[in-house]
DNA sequence: GAGCACTGC
């Protein structure tokens, strides 16, 4: 046995002996070593983004609105911005707050503000006129916002002061005094109606956010640059505060124009939206609104709108200047997700054409410097976080076995350390539910030798249904009895639980080191998953979880030198790992015709790019020059992957484009078949119901149909459940296909089908999935079970998921998974004529390789030429008869 | 005879 072994050991019969001695002794500070405190950097999440969960994608932004509502545990307010300050005052503060309060608007000293900024020679920016410039606009918008006794003077006697507010902010010279008083009321600046008292409450939280404190030396560096980096961590408040910061400057509204802010996650720009509508008293899509897929919930009164990303990037395509934003503001900007890097490259050029747009980069702490001197040495402002301390301890030596270590930990945890829940991070599904069985039959005998307290173990991952999502949320059970040992629970999650999800009452943090990431391979054109170690910044951001309501510790299962030294400072960014063919299709949509040279934080590699514009030419995206083809511009119309927009626009030419909308819908939605553990055998069997011998996208296509049957539609989730289906994932590619299809009729896209009864009927549709498919298309190789793919020459076996039960020779697949094995899922069986008449290009035969494709490609060439030719001498004989 | 980190349009 190894040292580490014996580490183990030495762990299990300390934990037993606890149990006889002082329960308050701490284990893990025997086998641990302890690291100084550390402040955990990790993004900022106080919108309160409590659940990354389904829910209602409605139909309509009023239904909306109506869903919303109802939901529960949604949107949730977080406790650091209700109306008390948890951390206490500090008597400096308390001293700040009451000179705030003493200093709150007096009516008849509202000139004197008007004063200060009378030096500037603008006259636009003189308060005394600027309402000439201003006023008009303002009521032609219909805003009648005041904000002070000063103002509501003039209002009784000609009802135009309104503006005056505004003309007394002259824009982007203003500071936080001005915005302070005006935010004092006693009438919403923006709305002009009387401040509620919840408003005040909230406003006095606000006030004590870290950001408050810098308010002005915000302002200064947004007014004076085009180009700003803001970096505050955890608590800080940038989320909700930075955009009403800068909403006081700008003045959208009298600009006719929207401060924007971004974030990589739907459910953030949700709940951040509404946190901020409560803190500036207005009524979410009116003043303040969000824009996700499937619900825009904005209005014409809407100033500041909270929006996905990849919103944004669409909202590009059709305006390549963003003309309607006065302010962007990139938030989460250290995730790098493929969105937010492509709007960063975006953003430096519009802003070149666009002098008067202002961008605002928020970030985490660990990638600062490098958005700054991306965006041409932006100034930097950063602010402190409020967390608590998080003390990190490291195993001594590296651990062989994680998952073992992990389980070992949480226990040495549950029988040692005082109360407090335990967060346990692993990497997948099935790690997870192994995990949790064990800890569970652990825990047990724990109780039963040691009298420790009751353990709740919960699993979390992105796709357990949201019901057992939620219970992570159930309190931790109680002590078995008064006094005794504590009770806790145990959540033991993916990465979901890193930045999608919040947790309070988390003292306990097990980090292994480990998750699943993407990485692609341009050679093959594959992503994969792989286990891989996490960055310093993931490490940080899981330690930091341990700290939110109150000091917390964190274990990290290797050693203090593989995090120095190991470990990667930031995750590599999804540009880096991804198939970037339809980022490239965006691109060219939004107006960037120069992809090699276009401005990347991180540029991908040469090969991935020639590999997208490869694709892209073969879709016929895009000509030989790189060009954007009539083709290109119409796929890039579609939120999908070119290959299933191309897919779908040649749909009408073969006479299937309703089953080919319903198919590509159906593929752009996580699986909608259900296979649990315990009920494989019967899961199978209703699967079988639906089979096509064909293949499996004509049987995804049977479900479809049977589930908008009156029969299924009678009660949709007991039909789901009976037939082992996913209710969430159907309904998803309902809505994902109701908005292609609205997509299809503006774009004047026929929608056009053979009746069902049609002898072609399924196979117009196995023909049309050629069209956009025929790269994706693998041979059998002789009379073994294997496959090759065409081009790629890779050896590949059929997922045994597949329905398909007749050997075919030729097969088109709609993913390569890279397991165990490599591995064709969701596959179609197709015919060699078709591949060569509906992609010639790509079945150059000319272009093959010496091989068993190319025989084969040649071998139904020439039996096609044979055919012509006796059919060719055939006709005029039989015109003749 | 297997597995689905997480997002987004």
């Amino acid at each position: 046995m190894d040292r580490r072994s014996d580490s183990q050991e030495h762990g299990r019969s300390k934990r037993r002996k606890t149990a006889d001695m002082d329960s308050r002794t701490d284990p893990l500070l025997a086998d641990m070593k302890e690291a100084p405190p550390e402040s955990p950097e990790s993004s900022d999440d106080e919108g309160g983004v409590k659940l990354e969960g389904y829910y209602d994608r409605p139909a309509t932004p009023t239904q909306g609105k109506r869903v919303k509502q109802e939901k529960k545990n949604v949107i949730v307010i977080p406790e650091t911005l209700q109306g008390h300050d948890r951390f206490g005052s500090s008597s400096k503060k308390r001293q700040r707050e009451e000179e705030e309060h003493d200093s709150k608007p007096n009516p008849y000293l509202a000139h004197q503000d008007e004063k200060s900024t009378k030096e500037e020679s603008d006259p636009k920016s003189n308060p005394y006129l600027a309402h000439m410039y201003e006023e008009e606009e303002v009521e032609e918008q219909g805003y009648n916002g005041y904000s002070n006794g000063y103002g509501k003077a003039l209002n009784r006697t000609n009802g135009i002061s309104k503006a005056s507010t505004w003309a007394r902010f002259p824009r982007h010279k203003t500071t936080a005094a001005m915005a302070k008083k005006a935010e004092d009321g006693p009438n919403n600046p923006f709305s002009g109606k009387p401040l509620s008292s919840q408003y005040f409450n909230i406003l006095r939280t606000r006030r004590n956010l870290p950001v408050h404190q810098q308010r002005d030396e915000f302002l200064g560096l947004y007014q004076k640059s085009q180009f700003l980096v803001f970096v505050g961590e955890t608590g800080s408040g940038k989320t909700t505060q930075i955009p009403q910061f800068i909403l006081f400057d700008d003045k959208p509204h009298i600009q006719h124009k929207l401060v924007a802010c971004t974030q990589p996650r739907r459910v953030a720009a949700m709940s951040v939206a509404q946190r901020v509508a409560n803190e500036m008293d207005v009524n979410l899509g009116d003043e303040v609104g969000y824009s996700i897929r499937f619900e825009d919930v904005t209005s014409q009164k809407t100033i500041l709108k909270y929006m996905t990303d990849g919103m944004l990037l669409r909202e590009a395509m059709h305006d390549n200047n963003l003309q309607r934003y006065s302010t962007i503001i990139l938030d989460e900007a250290h995730e790098r997700t493929l969105a937010t890097d492509t709007l960063m490259g975006l953003l430096k050029e519009v802003a070149q054409r666009r002098p008067d747009l202002k961008i605002v980069i928020m970030s985490a702490t660990l990638d600062a410097q490098r958005f700054q001197s991306y965006f041409n040495d932006a100034p930097l402002l950063a602010v402190p976080g409020r967390t608590h301390p998080v003390q990190i301890f490291y195993t001594p030596e590296p651990e062989r076995d994680y998952v073992e270590a992990s389980i070992r930990t949480v226990l040495q945890i549950h029988a040692g350390e005082p109360e407090g829940d335990i967060l346990l991070f692993l990497t997948g599904e099935e790690e997870i539910e192994d995990a949790c069985r064990k800890i569970n039959l652990e825990a047990d005998e724990l109780v039963r030798e040691a009298d420790a307290g009751p353990l709740k173990v919960y699993p979390l991952y992105g796709t357990l249904p949201p019901q057992q999502q939620q219970r992570i949320f159930d309190p931790a059970p109680a002590p078995r009895k008064p006094g005794g040992a504590p009770g806790r629970k145990c959540i033991v999650s993916t990465n979901i639980a890193e930045t999608s999800l919040t947790i309070d009452g988390i003292v306990y943090v097990v980090d292994p080191g480990f998750s699943k990431q993407k990485v692609y391979n341009p050679r093959i054109r594959v992503e994969s998953l792989i286990v891989s170690p996490i960055s310093k910044a993931s490490a940080q951001q899981r330690a930091g979880r341990a700290g939110r309501t109150r000091p917390g510790k964190c274990f990290r299962l290797y050693t203090e030198a593989a995090f120095k030294k190991e470990l990667n400072e930031t995750t590599y960014p999804e540009f880096l790992r991804s198939n970037i063919s339809s980022t490239v299709l965006d691109l060219k949509k939004v107006g960037i015709d120069d992809l090699v040279h276009f401005d990347l934080m991180d540029p991908p590699p040469p090969e991935t790019l020639i590999r997208a514009l490869e694709e892209l030419n073969y879709l016929a995206c895009l000509d030989d020059d790189g060009n954007l083809t009539h083709l290109g511009k119409l796929a890039s119309e579609f939120p999908l992957d070119p290959t299933l927009a191309v897919m779908l626009i040649s749909s009408p030419e073969f006479y299937c484009s309703n089953e080919i909308l319903s198919l590509t819908a159906l593929l752009s939605v996580p699986q909608i078949f259900v296979r649990p553990a315990s009920a494989r055998k019967r899961a199978d069997e209703m699967k079988a119901l639906f089979a096509h011998p064909d293949g499996d996208h004509l049987t995804m296509l049977n479900v479809y149909h049977a589930f908008k049957s009156a029969e299924a539609q009678a009660n949709p989730k007991q039909w789901c459940h009976d037939h082992f289906l996913s209710l969430r994932a159907l309904q998803s590619a309902d809505s994902v296909r109701q908005q292609l299809r609205q997509i299809m009729e503006r774009e004047e896209l026929e929608l056009v089908s053979a009746p069902f009864e049609h002898k072609d009927y399924y196979t117009n549709i196995r023909r049309a999935l050629v069209a956009g498919f025929f790269m994706q298309v693998a041979k059998k190789e002789g009379s073994s079970k294997t496959y090759v793919t065409v081009k790629d020459n890779q050896n590949v076996l059929l997922h045994p998921s597949t329905v398909l039960q007749q050997e075919s020779e030729w097969l088109l697949y709609n993913e390569f998974v890279l397991t165990t094995k490599n591995y064709l899922r969701t596959v179609t069986s197709v015919k060699a004529e078709w591949l060569l008449d509906i992609a010639p290009t790509y079945y150059d035969i000319t272009t093959f390789g010496k091989g068993e494709v190319k025989n084969s490609l040649q071998r139904t060439i020439n039996k096609i030429r044979r055919k012509e030719a006796t059919k060719g001498p055939g006709r005029p004989k039989t015109n003749a008869h």
